[in-house]
DNA sequence: CGCGCAAACGGACAATTGTCTTTTTTTTAA
DNA sequence: TTAAAAAAAAGACAATTGTCCGTTTGCGCG
């Protein structure tokens, strides 16, 4: 049995600069250079020889080297606000997938609470080409980071976090989102909302607020007579189980509205089973919204009706904005693209049950 | 009104380097890369004076030329499967958050169907101290990448996919959680399950059959008298849609099992839909077990009894074990690191009914 | 055998940083 | 005011890479 010799006992330490890396081949140093970048007037045969010792010792040259000397260091830092939120993960890793199709690298920190200093720091020590704000942040604490960015020269972009001072800026247009939402229930019928979850004093509930206001306005109805708000009447513990004890509440103490719009689908889904809970039906008896149209929506019965963020569309904006500014002088001017939204309209709604 | 006037005017070009910031300062470069590294013999208005200038300027210093210098990187790089599963998204988070805690800058490439190749050469690139594989990937290829890895003195480690031959192992006894499963069942007088989505010939699905199996022959029982299996009969769409069919499919054909023991939590959710659409209900007339304890678990009427993955833990054991190789010469055994599961009970498994 | 040319070699430089040593300047103490 | 001590400056080197340039090698051809 003479197998187990396909691998060379050159136990040799590993390679760690094109100086060793030439030796093992058995060339100057500079040849190498030359074909790993590709310069003129080298044999094939010498080009083939270095490709195939390449292959056997996954020699790769330094990248730390490499960009001192110079070369752009075709990267970008994202600082993404944390991963408990599906959708922003689903932003993330299509950001990356098209930053790489670009050929562009992206480092990436999950932030969590902490303040993004500490990230931002180590990617400007990495010299991004850019940067990227995934999520909501401290607008504060932000607009001192985006600042210093300024200074330092690096293109900044926000994605998500709508009216940050000075920002270039690519969102969802959450108040259109809910003007399609309104809109849809008014078209089925109803006249009495009850929100779930819109007391919470982000800037984004605040947009949104203003959505369904302006699509009530628009049909002449007020806003504070077609919607109610019990949200400080319920303890709030996980948004599913807050969602359900609010429709619930809401049943319980008579002359219930006949839609719920819920600021996410998973209050959305508790709402749902809040209704099935009181004995009754979704959507004959009630109509339920969610928001952003998570994979949730689809896990539910009947399916939540929602409004999709666009994620794919929103990222190509952001990526494409990147890469314009990338390796560029400043913007004098910052820029703010708003997504349109998309209603996804599905079983959890329906038309109002005259009661 | 003579406000705006906190922001110098002073729009000179970044500062790129020391020797620009020490001019910027009014010291001689030396005197500012010993104040930043924390030499003695300087006078404390001078350290003052530049840790002012770093606050106003927001420089830092070149990681690339610090890097190159021979000083470590600490860094570490992941290649993530992908971020379509919750629970790799999770342990991605407490990955880095860990790591950074112990002053590790973590690298992140999310793969994705890709061979990991590219992130494995880019990272090499970084000269990461260690690297991380996260998820299930193609075999042949990630073995082919980690002897590549281990020629070249980076230690690694795969956390998940176990049975890769040579690798430094984390991974959930998968094998141990559904003995645990197995056996609540049985002790709730359960005999006989249908098997939701474990058709698929991925290692982890034959280790967790083996864990049936197991638990059943414990009692005495035959695995193949005792489990149905009828996923080849429903066309399958998404996890939730499927285990729902399947368990109306289950339903319909007559004399069900009284338990149904579904691959994950997505699975099970859809399968108490199932029992519902059937007129039935869980867990009195059906229990309904997941796996992995997701969010999900909590977003269903009953909750879902489920499997923990441990995250924290496998996350800690990992972090441990990679921090320990970091630097030093690679062991010359692998270690394989496998984390109890831990069952959690609610509301979707109770006593079998008799029928 | 000698010439010319292509190909490879070998040396040098630049990029930035930390560190070491030597020199100069500033501060302190007498 | 002067000498000594402390602090800062100044210069050099190493780390790795790409690139430039002059030199050497190897090969074919006459």
């Amino acid at each position: 049995m003479k197998s187990k010799h396909t691998e060379p006992k050159t136990v040799t330490r590993p390679i760690r600069s094109t100086t060793e890396f030439a030796r093992h081949v058995g060339l100057a140093r500079t040849t190498v250079s030359r074909v790993l970048n590709g310069q003129p007037g080298l044999k094939k045969k010498t080009i083939d020889r270095v490709n195939r010792a390449i292959e056997e010792t996954g020699f790769v040259p330094n990248a730390y080297a490499l960009h001192l000397k110079g070369k752009r260091t075709q990267t970008v830092g994202v600082c993404v606000q944390n991963l408990s939120f599906p959708i922003l993960v689903n932003k993330l890793a299509s950001l990356q997938a098209k930053l790489r199709d670009r050929e562009i690298t992206t480092f990436i920190e999950v932030v969590d609470g902490d303040s993004c200093e500490g990230a931002v720091r180590n990617f400007l020590s990495l010299r991004v080409e850019a940067m990227v704000f995934l999520g909501y942040f401290d607008e504060k604490k932000i607009e001192r980071q985006l600042q210093g960015l300024a200074n330092n020269g690096t293109p900044s972009l926000v994605i998500d976090h709508f009216g940050i001072k000075g920002a270039n800026t690519v969102t969802l247009d959450r108040a259109r989102g809910m003007v399609a939402i309104t809109e849809h229930l008014l078209d089925l019928g109803h006249r009495r909302f009850g929100l779930l979850g819109y007391s919470e004093s982000f800037r984004s509930t605040h947009e949104r607020t203003r959505g369904i206001r302006e699509a009530l306005e628009e049909r002449g109805l007020d806003f504070d007579k077609c919607t109610e708000n019990i949200d400080d009447q319920i303890v709030r513990t996980s948004d599913f189980e807050f969602g359900r004890a609010l429709v619930r509440a809401f049943i319980e103490r008579g002359r219930p509205p006949t839609a719920f719009i819920a600021l996410n689908d998973v209050l959305a889904a508790g709402a749902i089973h809040g209704v099935r809970d009181m004995g009754f039906r979704v959507p004959e008896d009630f109509s339920v919204s969610g928001f952003n149209n998570q994979d949730i929506c689809s896990m539910v019965v009947p399916n939540i009706t929602s409004v999709d963020q666009r994620v794919d569309k929103t990222v190509q904006v952001a990526v494409d904005f990147v890469i314009a500014q990338m390796g560029k002088p400043l913007r004098a001017k910052p820029v703010v693209k708003m997504i349109d939204p998309l209603l996804i309209v599905r079983g959890s709604t329906g038309p109002a049950r005259s009661r």
